[in-house]
DNA sequence: GCCGTTTTCGGCCCGACTGTTTTCAGTCG
């Protein structure tokens, strides 16, 4: 039982609870679930060394939680979940992974209609038979059919959040066995793609067969599609699947190339391979029979007359073309951010204090971070202006006892329907970082939306627009807005685009960064913490997108120290700007 | 079910929005 089987399993109980109407039971249920997933401990270690005990020490897990996870942790489930499951038999995770389907919909289906499974429910509503349910009508159905829909088209393809973790893992797993000289991820993954449909994994190793034994007894492996010498395929208990392939030393190059792909990327190597009269294959460049690279990546693009691509841009979109010319910009790279401008505290609903989080940043290396916690229009636990007067008020004392760190007084505000912020400007202009964000009304027309969020942008305090786009990749389509609109509103107003580094965010994406970075609008990467946990995303996930969007350290400004950082924001002139938070 | 420098009981939960509704239930963040 791994820590994310029991935090799937206490999400369960969370909604499973939710379909019965009890009060604040699944809230700490989630809350709970929550905590577990950044947590950085086997929750199975915890219990070895304390029992039940040590996770009922842990926050917002009590008596109650820690005695059901040690449950969960022994026999994979417990007996609350078990009838409750029983009550209603319905794959509850997969129903309220449908956009607009929560835990009470997905009771009054399974009543009404025997509603089981996702493919239940679409044949429900292709029947038309969903909209004769008391509260569901036309539109419903037709939601539920477009969120299956979206799912649909996701599926067999996990977002890199969620898979890049297992991949490192496994990675430094085969690269200890005895006799493994190298061991890399390759595949989309090494390309840091958003969704991955496979895991690759190359291996340099004397005795191959000693590594494929080890691969296949896997505990995470359910099935074996085959096993060979060189090559191996197995299924994963994620439903992902994983391949290994071994190779000599003298391949390692050019199958590592091989195997990242992309795969067009791939074909127009080789074709400039066979122009100069080579051939290009996972075992090296060939003139005629003799080899003549392939054991480094490096020695195969220079054989073939190119710069060395790195990963990231390998998608035969225009990286070809600036690598013969030795013209390829010189990715940002992880490390060199000094600061995080989105950040949540126990203020909103982050789950560390604000001194919490600026120890995680400082351990990162950052000098700087801004507090930007959710403003009262999102209702569940904004900040209202007396709480965010304190708040900056605290910031201020608390940088008075740092040193070589600046934390930043900021909001993440909302942008209302039609494009005012729910802020007033007056206590806007109180704060250093001002960062904007839609959390209502997604499915407004094209037009509207777009009009409503470069409105928003306007404001003179509009620092950052937070994730752009509002995507979920493989969960929710992105808000209709003309993005290039956006760009060229953010270039006349001043307005900084964020790469938002969450992994269920990702957002902006790379080929929308790519268009900023052409337009020389500035851009920041953040982690929109709301753990310390999660301070590892811009490094993990941010400079990935940023790397595949083509992005230098130039292009991203919180790469700068902190008073360059705040020369780049608007009314640079204020007060707050000059004397800032300190005073 | 969790929590506690006022508390071991009584707070926590909350507003906007959507779609279904003539007054509100469910979802989302």
């Amino acid at each position: 039982m791994t820590n994310a089987d029991v935090v799937a399993r206490l999400y369960e109980m969370a909604a499973y609870l939710d379909m019965t109407s009890v009060p604040f039971k699944p809230r700490a249920y989630e809350k709970a679930a929550q905590l577990i997933a950044a947590l950085d401990r086997p929750l199975a270690e915890v219990v070895a060394e304390g029992g039940a005990k040590a996770l009922a020490a842990m926050p917002g897990v009590g008596k109650g939680i820690a005695e059901r996870i040690a449950e969960i942790i022994r026999t994979g489930t417990c007996p609350d979940l078990e009838e409750l499951r029983a009550a209603t038999p319905v794959d509850v995770m997969a129903l309220t992974a449908i956009d607009g389907i929560g835990p009470k919909m997905v009771k009054a289906l399974y009543d009404e209609l025997g509603v089981r499974t996702v493919a239940d429910l679409e044949q429900a509503a292709r029947a038309g038979s969903v909209r004769g349910l008391a509260h569901f009508g036309e539109k419903t159905e037709a939601k539920i059919l477009k969120g299956i829909a979206f799912l649909n088209q996701h599926s067999g393809r996990l977002p890199l959040g969620a898979v890049l973790d297992l991949a490192r893992e496994l990675e430094a797993r085969l690269g200890e066995l005895p006799g493994v000289e190298r061991a890399a991820v390759a595949g989309s993954i090494r390309r840091r793609k958003e969704l991955i449909g496979d895991l690759d994994f190359l291996v340099i190793a004397r005795r191959p067969e000693t590594v494929m034994d080890f691969f296949v007894s896997l505990p995470e492996v359910t099935h074996v599609y085959g096993k060979g010498t060189t090559k191996t395929m197995v299924r994963l208990n994620t439903g992902m699947d994983a391949d290994l392939r071994v190779v000599q030393p003298e391949s390692w190059g050019a199958a590592l190339n091989y195997f990242t792909g992309s795969k067009h990327h791939n074909v127009a190597l080789r074709r400039i391979a066979i122009e100069r009269g080579y051939k290009l294959n996972e075992y090296g460049v060939f003139a005629g029979e003799q080899s003549i690279a392939g054991r480094s990546e490096e020695e195969v693009y220079e054989a073939l007359g190119l710069a060395y691509v790195p990963p990231e841009l390998r998608e035969d979109s225009g990286e070809i073309e600036l690598a013969k010319a030795r013209r390829l910009p010189s990715l940002i790279e992880p490390g060199t951010l000094r600061g995080d401008l989105q950040i949540q505290t126990t203020w909103s609903d982050g789950a560390n204090s604000i001194e919490e989080m600026v120890a995680a940043a400082r351990a990162r290396g950052l000098t700087y971070i801004a507090i930007t916690d959710h403003t009262h229009g999102l209702a569940m636990m904004g900040t209202d202006d007396a709480k965010l007067a304190q708040q900056i008020e605290l910031i201020r004392r608390l940088n008075r006892t740092l040193r070589d760190f600046r934390v930043l007084a900021g909001a993440e505000v909302n942008i209302t329907k039609d494009g005012t912020l729910d802020t007033s400007d007056e206590i806007l202009a109180g704060l250093d970082v001002v960062g904007i964000a839609v959390h209502s009304h997604f499915d407004l027309p094209r037009d509207e939306q777009t009009a409503r969020v470069i409105r928003a942008m306007e404001n003179r305090h509009a620092d950052i627009l937070f994730h752009p786009t509002g995507r979920k990749p493989g969960r929710r389509e992105a808000i209709a807005v003309d993005i290039d609109a956006i760009i060229a509103a953010a270039k006349r107003t001043g307005t900084i685009l964020e790469i938002d580094a969450y992994p269920d965010r990702m957002d902006l994406k790379d080929e929308h960064v790519r268009k900023v970075v052409d337009a020389g609008v500035p851009l920041v990467i953040d982690s929109d913490a709301h753990s310390v946990a999660h301070m590892r995303f811009p490094d993990d996930f941010g400079i990935s997108i940023a790397r595949r969007g083509w992005a230098t350290a130039n292009d991203v400004i919180n790469t700068l120290p902190v008073e360059e950082f705040l020369a780049r924001l608007k009314d640079k002139n204020s007060p707050r700007r000059r004397g800032g938070a300190e005073n």
